[in-house]
DNA sequence: TCTCAGTTGGAACTGAGTGTCATAGTAGAC
DNA sequence: GTCTACTATGACACTCAGTTCCAACTGAGA
């Protein structure tokens, strides 16, 4: 069977590339991002050049990959809110799955992640683009949210826009202040400064 | 002297660079950001590969850096704002030199430069970058704004990123249906979705 | 056993960006 | 006008990311 056979090979694929990607970000974290080539990553992991880059198709994914659930989750979150609630309520209630997967035990690894990204301009980048991907599919979920359509889709396009930048100036003081204030707090005091 | 004699050479510098950026600039339009090599632009310019790219450092650069006096004039316009404004109107009110910037004729000119960055995602990626570069800047100059210090550091970042992000997404709009709408107003439109 | 899709490694290639070096040009001092 | 720094330039070699192609291998189903 053709989905049996490609759903086999696709659990496969995925343990491999969680297994490839958690010996780069260890690389990563003690050279830094820049002085660890693809042949390093490669001879490190004991596969050729070519198929490490097949399994990330950039150097960059090998560390961002893990945000790819992110967006589908902020998404979800949103469809999920109650159809009356203000967008910015329940964009704000949108962030907390991207939260809880953040801050998860153990909670270093987040941190580990966030300061390599923050510190690294080419992840910053990336990063930013991926996010810019996510933007499409929210304005979309907030526009079939509220059928009474008051918002022009410039207005919900701004709204989202924000709602990433105060997700993302919340997560760089966390780093900065290494975690100790919870994240929550911070993303709640992003999102008081705009309303 | 040392400054008559650093400046008389910048001016040429800067001449040269502007010459440059103009033929690249046409041939980005022409056949796209990523058809055209170093080599391309080099050649088309009359100077050697190395040559052009100590003018400008990055192929991304030759475009994008018409938009370093932006982040000057954003930040000069926040400082001469009321001290008593609230933030969001002065962030609002910085933005009108960079609107003006862009808008001023030819018309079609700032169009098309955005355009170009639009539809090219490493020239927008890069843009972004730019943008961030300033952020410090414009958060120490409201910091500056308002002694009385009723928001943190967070709140302030929030809300200068958010600032950015509206003309961002207002931008886009405004090149989407080719300049009609006045940018100032979908400016104003994207501002207004957040307070 | 045969077949076939998917995986792998290897090699060659393009293109961006860095670094070095010798040479040519030029602004300013004398 | 001449000399002297400083600067700009072109040429070249180099590193590294990313693409493309090909040949060999693997593993599951017919």
């Amino acid at each position: 069977m053709d989905v049996a056979r490609t759903s086999t090979r696709a659990i496969g694929r995925s343990a491999v590339r969680e297994e490839l990607a958690r010996g780069a970000f260890g690389q990563f974290c003690r050279e830094g991002f820049d002085k660890v080539t693809l042949d390093d990553l490669a001879a490190a992991a004991g596969v050729s050049r070519s198929t490490f880059l097949r399994y990330f198709g950039s150097k960059e994914e090998v560390v961002l990959f893990t945000f790819d659930p992110l967006g589908d989750g902020m998404v979800d979150a949103l469809r999920a809110r109650p159809a009356g609630e203000e967008d910015w309520a329940a964009l704000r209630r949108a962030l907390d799955p991207v939260i809880a997967r953040l801050t998860r035990e153990p909670a270093s690894e987040g941190l580990a992640l966030l300061r390599l990204v923050g510190q690294t301009p080419a992840l910053c980048a990336r990063l930013r683009e991926k996010q810019a991907g996510w933007r499409p599919r929210l304005v979309q979920s907030l526009t079939e949210r509220s059928e009474a359509q008051r918002s022009s889709s410039l207005m919900l396009h701004a709204r989202v826009a924000a709602a990433m930048e105060c997700l993302m100036a919340a997560l760089e003081h966390w780093v900065a202040d290494e975690g100790r204030p919870g994240l929550d707090d911070l993303v709640d005091e992003a999102f008081d400064a705009l309303s």
